[in-house]
DNA sequence: ATTACTGTACGTGGATAGTCGTACAGTTAA
DNA sequence: TTAACTGTACGACTATCCACGTACAGTAAT
């Protein structure tokens, strides 16, 4: 499978990854994977057609959020943590716990 | 002049502050507020038509980040930063921070 | 009262976002 | 080699975003 096109961790803007966590899906799939390792497409969300999936994907791919690396069959995806951390220090930890905050 | 709709502080959604702020014209709003002060729609951003403009101020009041308190003919904008830092600890700051960086 | 000023409301048009179904390419298993 | 599985590509459709011009309401100044 093709590997798809990241964002180098310069190339990666503010505004970008704010349009991208600005929505409940990505929000969402940012929780699962901050806890860390990767995971198949399709075992992040429920309940929404592989190609709504892929749509997200991208978005969250060419604002830098997460990387897609292929492994057989699948595209195990992860969170850019340490990209993200480098380029805007403090920025997904205090997202996460402003979410934690906001949904309880 | 009546004064618009707000959210209270615990209606502010985080959603609703980061697609706010995923936008440059926003952004550069919310930079110029972080100094402090209050400033009438029309000191803010050159460039743009007024009904654009109010567009978004919709935006962000309705998202919770500024505040428009009528006064004479003027709405006067500011930044919520009290019941920003309240509802997200650290989360203002951190974006500020971010955007300094990735405008440099 | 009349005029000027500040900003919103409304309608419009083009662009982008979000959703889906179908089709297809690559990989693995039978 | 066939079949099943994972995910993308593409096109379609609806909804929302963003920008604008025009019209208007409220306030201040003349």
């Amino acid at each position: 499978m093709l590997e798809p096109h990241h964002p180098t961790r310069d190339q990666i803007r503010l505004e970008n990854v704010l349009a991208a966590l600005g929505n409940p899906l990505r929000m969402t799939v940012l929780q699962v994977l901050a806890a860390g390792g990767e995971y198949p497409c399709g075992a992040i969300v429920e309940g929404v057609s592989k190609s709504t999936l892929t749509h997200h994907w991208r978005v969250l791919r060419e604002s830098g959020v997460i990387n897609q690396r292929a492994s057989g069959r699948e595209l195990l995806l992860s969170l850019r943590r340490e990209d993200l951390d480098a380029r805007f220090p403090g920025l997904l930890t205090t997202i996460l716990a402003a979410h934690q905050q906001s949904s309880s």
